[in-house]
DNA sequence: ATTAGCACTCAAAGTAGTTGAGTGCTAATA
DNA sequence: TATTAGCACTCAACTACTTTGAGTGCTAAT
């Protein structure tokens, strides 16, 4: 059998009332509501051939039809309209945008909170690829002549800093030496590429702030392994509980504990990179061992200054596909590398 | 009617039981479980005294006995035996405190996590106090020639760095001395004395660095407003999930927007600070303006460093209030100030 | 090919009836 | 006089049964 244009309008009319009411759909209703120029008859007799050919599925014998996954796949690939942000939409991912460009950890941050409110799904972000990122500089800044701020930055503008104090006094001079000397070595190698001799050597030379270069060495391992363990972002999950799908808590707690289990949620989300920054959807079944059955995934990878990641919006199945495709591609978009006076895709549009 | 001392065992009962189990409690389990000197009929009695003085009340005639608002205060105020923490728990606690000593904001991180999972409720904490915290050092560490990282390190230990990019090149050497100047005139000064007299002074003295001078203006003033705007953390939310108060979706939802809501919880938290570092029990009622009915909070604040705050649990009324003070008590204890080669109190006590 | 009509299905909502944990009161007991 | 056994009473929670209505599939008419 083949899924002609009339079996799609119906079967669209089922996903897209069931996405909006999440109750099974009845043929009268859409006869009254979306193929009005079929009687309900009909539509029973197609809707008995979509729930053959596997697209829709019935509760039970004497209930309307509910969207199976493929069902919501077929929909997602083929029938869905893309839909339009509005400009409230707009403005609000653009703010979070423009504010914060600088610094990739925070940016990140930001975004998760924009998308799960825009959405009002959970967000999940992780950023990987950073890995790769290369340090660009390591500096020492003293804060009195125990005290000493240790930061190393990226090439991404991540930022990390550690405030350390030390047994004996160290002069303003050699900080300054020593973090020259340092972030000559180690510039541009990328964080896991730093070798034990590289970092000998460095230690024999400065054998009088064995200390300094001790800590120093503890905190770039130290750095090394956050930021290998990838940063997992969480947001919005107490929107999820105002679906009906989560109105009896085993199901809320059930998904509610796997955004709290940072660890879980990186293994769902990093592992599929997908074809360049496209949008990718997880429907229904497992996805990447961890199961969930009755969630989506809509995931879409950014880059930024270098690094990259994965941002996702976490909801039932029975989410607003659309939207949150049009709204991940709009902020994965902006997010592009912002260069000293780049002009970002968004902007352009705007003009 | 007096509160004698077989009111006071049975109430104790009550209380103990339903905390246990969240049924309401019968005289004949009383009888059985805890005052087995008693016949049922005898207990019957005076759990109607104590009903009829506030103290217990029942969901319906046919029912057991809950502890009113009432009940628990005077259980905790004068009944409640102290809860001795077992050696896991506190070696669980002593780990964090040991390990990321230093720094303030990372700590009560942790330690928000650590109360959270020993107590398995929710745990929300603040830090204020932080306003008077003074101004240690200002830094300005180059990474490139027209990137820098700006440092600001307060008294408490406190260290936000932002990453800036400047239009124009600035000398490294400038930089140093900027922040030598800087740290000098504004140092031992708390982030909102600096006045704009000082602040302007700087700036017409270096006119050459004036782009960098307003960037690093601006970054005190966010670090400022970030300082004042508390900080406000949060763990184990989903905790409360497992507590049959929280079974039906409204209640939960409820009690998670609230956890959602820094600044309300902040509000929630902050104000009533009551008798130095003594725990603070707030049952049932509206607390602070906040109304979540059948909650209880119990607070405690902390200094570290000269910085204070205040760590709370939130969970329902019907808490293990010994556990969560116990638990509470000790950690607060742990954090007084760690000075160099400083002996916390846990530590003597270890020995 | 479409549709009106009708018998059929089944979850959900409503209606008793039953059970059992718990109470309060009274009269007997130590 | 304080305690307790005994008993009638209450009421949420459970079960079993009925009703309702939205929705289906099939058949015969258009």
């Amino acid at each position: 059998m083949e899924l002609n244009d009339r079996k799609k309008r119906i079967l669209q009319a089922v996903v897209s009332d069931y996405i909006e009411t999440a109750e099974p759909v009845g043929s009268r209703t859409i006869a009254r509501k979306y193929v009005t120029d079929l009687s309900p008859a009909t539509i029973r007799n197609e809707m008995a051939d979509l729930e053959e050919m596997g697209y829709l599925e019935q509760p039970h014998s004497s209930a309307g039809r509910v969207p199976s996954v493929m069902g919501y796949r077929v929909f997602v690939d083929n029938i869905m309209e893309k839909y339009k942000l509005s400009v409230m939409e707009t403005i609000r991912m653009q703010e979070v945008m423009n504010e914060q460009a600088q610094q990739f950890d925070k940016l990140i941050e930001k975004a998760s909170r924009v998308i799960a409110s825009v959405t009002n799904y959970a967000t999940v972000a992780v950023s990987t690829g950073h890995k790769r990122s290369k340090l660009k500089a390591i500096q020492i800044a003293p804060v009195s002549s125990k005290e000493m701020v240790l930061i190393i930055v990226t090439f991404d503008g991540t930022v990390k800093n550690k405030l350390i104090r030390l047994k004996n006094d160290v002069e303003p001079e050699d900080a300054v030496r020593l973090s020259k000397e340092m972030t000559g070595r180690l510039s541009g190698l990328s964080l896991n590429e730093i070798s034990l001799e590289t970092i000998n050597s460095i230690k024999n030379e400065f054998y009088s702030l064995e200390e300094l270069v001790g800590a120093i060495i503890g905190f770039v391992s130290e750095v090394i392994g956050e930021i290998d363990s990838k940063q997992v972002i969480v947001d919005g999950g107490v929107n999820l509980l105002k679906f009906p799908e989560y109105s009896n808590i085993e199901k809320a707690k059930e998904i509610l504990e796997v955004l709290d289990n940072k660890e879980q949620l990186s293994n769902m989300i990093s592992l599929p990179m997908p074809t360049g920054n496209k949008v990718n959807i997880l429907i229904g079944d497992e996805k990447n061992g961890v199961k969930l059955k009755d969630c989506s995934l809509v995931l879409c990878n950014y880059e930024f200054n270098g690094s990259s990641g994965t941002i996702g919006v976490i909801g039932p199945t029975r989410m607003d596909y659309a939207r949150v495709v049009s709204a991940l591609e709009y902020l994965c978009e902006g997010m592009r590398p912002q260069l000293e006076g780049g002009v970002t895709k968004n902007d352009q549009e705007k003009k």
